[in-house]
This record gives C-alpha cells, sequence and structure tokens, in this order.
DNA sequence: AAGTGTGAACAAGTTCACAGCC
DNA sequence: GGCTGTGAACTTGTTCACACTT
C-alpha cells in the first residue's frame, strides 16, 4: 500500500463488497471492471482505480476472480474478524438498530446496550439486560469494545461520545442530529435523515419552480 | 444564480442552517465566517464561497447577519413550506423512523404509513392507522406526496420504490441495504449503516495493525 | 479595521488511453 | 482479443490572497 488512500476511495469499497456479495451468491465467479461498473452504476476505470490502491487483483483478457476480490476487499476493510459494538440509547430507534439483523451476518456483535432511563435499565432487549450508562466507562475498562453507536437525545450525545472515547472506543455512529466532537484518532460517521431530506428538497423546490416558471 | 451548483455544496447548506439555528438560539445576531467555520470545522473561505453561489449576503467589516442568513437558506433548500411524506414498510425501524420527532419541526409532515402484512395493516401507529401498501399507488394519484422514506426489507424495496415513482413521489430516503434505481427526475439518498461500519473499520484494522507492528 | 466576495492558484478526484499481459 | 493497471490529461472542488465595502 504505497501512498495515502482518499477517504472517498474507502467509502466505495463497502459498496464494492455488497455488490460482489450478491453477484457470488447468483453463482458467478469471473467479473469485468466494465460488468462490475454497470452494476454499480460507476466507469470501470474508477473501479479499477480504487482497486489498484491495494494491489493487483485481476487477470488482464479476463477479469476479476469474485471470490479472490471478495477476499481481499475482507482483509482490506477488515470484515475477516468480528468486532465489538455497544449501544448507547435503547428509546425507539437504539431498540430498532440494535436489533437490526444486517449487523451480525458482517460480523459486527451487538455485545451490550446501555441507557440512562431507570425504566429501560435492566429490561430484556434481544435477549440481554439494558445496562446503566453510568457503568458504561467501567465496564469498556473490563470488556473492551471497539465501536459504539450512538442513539440518545442530541443534548447527551457529546457526554456519551466522551464516555466512549475514554473507553477505548475508537469508531462511532451517530444517530444522533448534532455535530460532535471526536480526537482525530476516533473515526465518527454521521446518520441524520434530516440534513439529507433538507438536501433533496433544494432540488425539489427547483423543480416545481421551473415547472412553475413554465406554465407562466 | 449563475452556473451549476457542485453537490457537495448543496449537501453542506443543511449543515449550516442547524448550526445557524442553533446560534440564533443563543441569541446571537451577526457571525463573522471565521467564526461559523470554527463551529463547524470547516474554513471561512469554504463558508463564504458556498454562499456565494446563491448571493451576497453578507456585509463587508461586519460578517453575515444569523436571521438573514437563515432566511436565505430557507429560500434555497424550500424550507419556507412544509412538504409531505409517506413512510412505507412499519417494522421496527419504520415505526421508529416515523415517530421521529425531528421531521415535523422541518418542516416535514408525515402523511401516512404503511405496509404489507396484514397484521401490521389497521393497526394504530402515533395517531394515524397503517394502510395497505397495495393502496399506495391511488392514493398518491389523490394524495400527493413530494417525498418517500423506505424502510421495507431489502427484496420489497426496488417495488415500493417503483410504486412511489409511479405515484409522482419526487424525493426518496432508502433505509434498504440496498442499491436501488431511481428515474433521473428522481432524488435518492441511502442510509446504510453498515456501509459505514465497514469504511469505519477500514481505519480500526490499520491503527491496530500499527499498533502491533509496534510491539513487534 | 474588519471581513466579504471572488478570480486565480492549488489540490483532489475522475476519466482517458494505451502499454503490457493473459 | 480482451481486459487490467496506471501515468497523463482533465475535471471538480478547495484554499489563497487581496480588492473592495462598510
Amino acid at each position: 500500500m504505497p501512498l495515502e488512500i482518499p477517504e472517498v476511495v474507502i467509502d466505495r469499497l463497502p459498496v464494492y463488497f455488497r455488490t460482489l456479495t450478491r453477484i457470488a451468491d447468483e453463482g458467478r465467479t469471473v467479473i469485468s471492471s466494465q460488468e462490475l461498473g454497470e452494476e454499480l452504476d460507476v466507469t470501470p476505470a474508477q473501479i479499477r482505480k480504487d482497486l489498484s490502491y491495494f494491489g493487483r487483483f485481476g487477470k488482464q483478457g479476463r477479469g476479476y476472480s469474485v471470490q479472490r476480490l471478495l477476499g481481499e476487499l475482507k482483509d482490506i476493510l477488515g470484515l475477516d474478524r468480528r468486532w465489538r459494538v455497544v449501544v448507547v440509547g435503547i428509546g425507539r430507534l437504539g431498540r430498532a438498530v440494535a436489533s437490526y439483523p444486517g449487523f451480525e451476518g458482517q460480523g459486527f456483535d451487538i455485545v451490550a446496550r446501555y441507557d440512562a432511563n431507570p425504566e429501560v435499565i435492566g429490561t430484556n432487549v434481544d435477549g440481554d439486560l439494558v445496562r446503566d450508562v453510568a457503568t458504561l466507562e467501567s465496564d469498556l475498562r473490563e470488556n473492551h469494545a471497539e465501536i459504539g453507536i450512538v442513539t440518545v437525545t442530541a443534548s447527551q450525545a457529546q457526554d456519551v461520545v466522551n464516555v466512549l472515547t475514554r473507553g477505548g472506543v475508537r469508531a462511532i455512529l451517530n444517530y444522533t442530529p448534532t455535530g460532535i466532537q471526536v480526537p482525530p484518532t476516533v473515526e465518527i460517521k454521521h446518520i441524520n435523515p434530516v440534513l439529507f431530506l433538507q438536501s433533496m428538497t433544494y432540488h425539489l423546490k427547483r423543480r416545481i419552480d421551473e415547472r412553475d416558471a413554465l406554465r407562466g
């Protein structure tokens, strides 16, 4: 791995991985960048360039072995092991996220659930008791987790993230509608449906305005 | 509005809007690109350039009026009206998303909920009956909606999106872990936590590998 | 004096196009 | 012959730096 790899490239690899998994399930064993590009709506050159940051996985004149490529992507992305995940905030969203069946199949084990609400603490969710967020930091010292999913309210978010960070969690998925500060050693990604809707309404508005302009 | 505006710029505007809303709540009336940049962890030049695509909203020597800028962003993003949203798929995630209190306050009204499961159809969710997805297309003809949120299973996703598109929905928020095809007249954004986790594990893995290398 | 708005310089990311290999 | 891997060309996006305005 020569130089620094652009973050956009890293973000595309899981998409390649997902599609290749489907293609493997369909029984295909070899695929060209052209064909994969058609599946993904991406140019073949981009796929080849992206992969070339990590090695030479293809065969000229033939394309890529689907199994080989899946294996390489697994290795590159760290999907050849299991990751321990804690979910903090067991409200409606937290419950839905924690029960999402898609995590386990991809190597993400939800090992503990936390909440601050006494009515929720101690209740059974997915066969495991919800723990008190007050014990999160000490729990993490005994039982490490690499990833934290934060589904608390906006006002609690920064505090919870600080605790996770102090507890050694190094990647955070933030479902909270707030910007959050983390040290540069911690990865963070944000899921905020309102921001998505608001950028889409920009386009909706333009379309509606254009249509009205044509009508006069 | 002169030339074509880059999509990345559009995606940043809602973030500016959110932070400016908070700043207004804190009682500030004027802010410079420098100060706003510090709040957002963005360069001041980027903020000025982004805004300059749409007009000249600042005052030299002073900065931007927070209220004025909020108003302009509202106008640009189409947040000066309400938008009608339907949610399709009332499982755990759909229920959590449909009940999320953050939509209404930002002008997004969830006007109907749909599911295919007979045990769910007709049940009361947030004070409204869940409707049969079979009636979605005809419902949309009578009662238009601009936005669809899709929280069904992966295998149903494309069908549901096709129905929404035929029914005149022009923006889709896809919570399904699948790539989905839409005509170029339809906006789509994808929320897939697994893809986010998988790009973060890339970095986690590197850090762990580096640490192990140092230890020898 | 302070801070915007913006062309120009620079950096990052994408696509082209073709040499090289299967 | 077909398709990869990759420098080079190009395109897109970001930052600089300063003329201009209040």
